[in-house]
DNA sequence: CCGCAGCAAAGTGAATACAATTAAATCCGA
DNA sequence: TCGGATTTAATTGTATTCACTTTGCTGCGG
């Protein structure tokens, strides 16, 4: 079948002017990949892309290399790019791994303390979830509007441990594609209520400059929604079998 | 000046047959790097290295860019690629994280269990460790027969957690350039001693399977190697100041 | 009917040529 | 002599072309 939902770049896309070919192709092969318009196993035709895109095999090719940089490809030589696929198994891992990264990038954070813009942004942040969360249940949108909240929160602590590589592989976890539909977890309003007081809980530790203390609790903070993950996929009955063989032995 | 040590593969090299010259320059060029035959923060000319390597700017290209994907570089749009810095605080911090990596390795690995072949590995390594250690002193090259033996270790038990991802972070860390005077810390024989009775300790909670105790150990047994680090650090006084920013506030 | 050899088509790898951007040097003009 | 604009060189980005590898097909022989 042909790429549908895969278009060339309109001419001079807005005010952000786009740095060179490579990286905007980069960015829409990455959202073709996590969009599942090319599924995953896929062998990746270069020639096909680059008429798809309207640009030669050159920015195409450097566009891949970067996404196997990235994680999202492999590559075998003379072979070219097949998308990575992820098993079950290897989305819950990834939380387990984001959950240790986060933890450190947390004790870090205690360790170097905040700017004040930083501790700005978290308090807000707080401010923000307390407000959603009064109501005692969610309005349409609210999700949406609390998953921006917990981006803040998450982000600028990252930033404030300082440190490159941390971040890097932190964006790996998060970008390891989990079929949108299992992304749906844990929504429930409870649930969410009791991840924004882990977030006030490690805020006070960071802010109490409790290192280890900071890094116990954001472990655990992301380490929950793994286990809502796994719980809700055994109560939808689906692969139970595959998140055992990850959690147990 | 022009690169010298950087010299062109010679033709067929050996055996294992070369799959594509990508991948060969990729190699020389991360070699050149580490190596410190292009020092940090010098920015890279790929005219230069196709003409002393003898090959075209696309092998080199693709070879910078996956020395991207691998943090080794730094990439700005129309300005190309730089070697990048890695602070002694990175260095310190890399250390830092790879403890924590290593530390869910090393829980993975309990959980999912070791195959026959993992555990013969691993055996023959802490028992060619006991027998090197057995004299009270070390020999001549003793250190670099204990470095393999350290290796086989490590490298054994990250295979067992059967993770990718975890693997190839866990590389990134190894990969942080450590100018490689500084390299040489904690190779007294006591030192060697109590790592490789670390050894002994984490292999035993991951046949006891007992996840959390392999985790916590191997987290502290890394984690040591940092703390050597520093010290050696401080005693040669040089850079006491970076170090303390990374470690305090 | 199965298997293997050889051939043809498709796809990737590398080199060269060209375009666009950036950095440097030069040439004014104040 | 200094500042700045303009031109020139150097360097990166993209396209095109050719070479090589892989793969699938075809047909011959068993």
């Amino acid at each position: 079948m042909p790429d549908s939902s895969l278009s060339p770049l309109p001419e001079a896309a807005g005010p952000g002017r786009v740095a060179n070919r490579s990286l905007s192709v980069t960015d829409q092969i990455r959202d073709a990949i996590l969009g599942g318009t090319v599924s995953a196993g896929e062998r990746i035709n270069e020639v096909r892309f680059s008429k798809t895109l309207e640009v030669s095999r050159t920015p195409v090719r450097a566009a891949l290399q970067a996404l196997a940089g990235e994680g999202l490809l492999d590559y075998a030589p003379n072979r070219g790019f097949t998308v990575r696929e992820f098993p079950l198994s290897a989305i819950v891992d990834a939380y387990e791994i984001r959950a240790s990264l986060e933890g450190v990038a947390a004790r870090f954070a205690a360790e170097r303390g905040l700017s004040a813009e930083e501790r700005a942004i978290i308090e807000e942040s707080l401010v923000a979830g307390d407000k959603l969360l009064a109501r005692g249940e969610f309005a349409e949108g609210d999700l949406t509007i609390y998953r921006g909240i917990n981006g803040d929160f998450h982000d600028t602590l990252l930033g404030a441990a300082r440190n490159r590589m941390l971040a890097e592989m932190i964006r790996i976890c998060h970008h390891v594609p989990m079929s949108s539909s299992r992304n749906i977890v844990a929504f429930e309003h409870r649930d969410v209520r009791r991840r924004h007081d882990d977030h006030h809980r490690i805020y006070e530790a960071i802010m109490a400059r409790e290192p280890w203390r900071a890094e116990i609790l954001m472990r655990e903070h992301v380490s929950g929604v793994k286990s809502s993950l796994v719980k809700s996929l055994i109560e939808r009955g689906e692969q139970a079998d595959i998140v055992n063989g990850s959690a147990a032995g």
